[in-house]
DNA sequence: GTCTATAAATTGATAGAC
DNA sequence: GTCTATCAATTTATAGAC
């Protein structure tokens, strides 16, 4: 179902492709959900609720914020594996519905929790202090988020290594390691 | 125009959407364009010839590598602030029509041409070798794609501040700077 | 070039039989 | 729980006057 948004986009999906995918018709979809915005919501949802998990988890509320922030930035990509189309569908939500906004509210307040943690980091010495919190929160996470554009589960490209690169690459940079 | 599919995205912006914003009625509009679609078309040709133009720029033809695709990011992120409808436009496109599919094609020749500048600058030793360089060419143009989803020109962030951030975040990394 | 219709197709959703 | 209609609204696009 969610797979069938993330191919097309949201939008781009009729009730007939949905039906198509799941074997039967436009009308015994309804018989399950009420409308097409509550499918919506129940996607974003899910993503919403694995994301705001990982916050929760032990790793990322105890010890230096680098630590929690490394943490957080990778299993926010292994979430993004996990649960792609329904990760994929949040993050192209515009707002166009009372439900969209609903989630863009929610999503907001994440991004908010981790702009708060890459402060943390940078308060402890952890990371550097010469660019914007705010600036580094929103690339560092465009980053990992931009990995939904291209990847599906299965490919050539295993999640944990996707990971590691984002994690190496935020941390390290590019530059040629010593030497 | 660009900035009305900007704010909803293509789907959901309709042709009555398009003529309240230029003040004038749905079929007035048909007087200058043949179709909605053709709207796309126009947008993501002005993104991808912009796009193109940078790699023509004698800086990302000459010298080191590293200083290329420096320059190539930099200048990518200057055209997002520049053109960013056009720009978000062609991030979102998921091949739905023929035109769709045209303008990813040529997105994917773009990005070929990126993956094999960061090719270069490995080879050249320019950066890091041990990532593999589709996945670093991936992630770091996520990077600066993913400022389309927030940025708005005239703002509190500057486009040079951002071409910055982004340069110093993927070259040198968050770790603290030494010291 | 812009307008008022209006056509033609698509699409989200419902009614009611089985 | 799934089906066959079918509705009602939306929406892209056209016709033709001014």
């Amino acid at each position: 179902m969610a797979r069938e948004f993330l191919a097309r986009g949201y939008d781009a999906t009729t009730m007939e492709h949905l039906a198509a995918a799941a074997g039967m018709t436009k009308s015994s979809i309804y018989h399950h959900v009420s409308s097409k915005e509550q499918l919506l919501q129940l996607a974003v949802s899910r993503a919403l609720d694995a994301l705001f998990a990982v916050l929760e988890e032990p790793p990322s509320t105890q010890g230096p914020a680098v630590d929690r922030l490394q943490h957080v930035v990778r299993r926010s990509a292994e979430v993004l594996d996990a649960q792609l189309p329904y990760v994929s569908l949040l993050l192209r939500i515009r707002g166009n519905t009372p439900v969209e906004r609903e989630a863009l509210d929610r999503r907001r307040e994440f991004d908010a929790r981790l702009s708060a943690l890459v402060q943390s980091a940078i308060d402890q010495g952890g990371i550097r202090a010469d660019l914007d919190p705010r600036l580094v929160t929103r690339l560092l996470f465009g980053m990992v988020n931009s990995v939904a554009e291209w990847y599906r589960p299965g490919g050539s490209t295993a999640a944990a290594e996707i990971a590691d690169a984002v994690v190496t690459l935020a941390l390290d940079g590019l530059r040629r390691t010593s030497d």
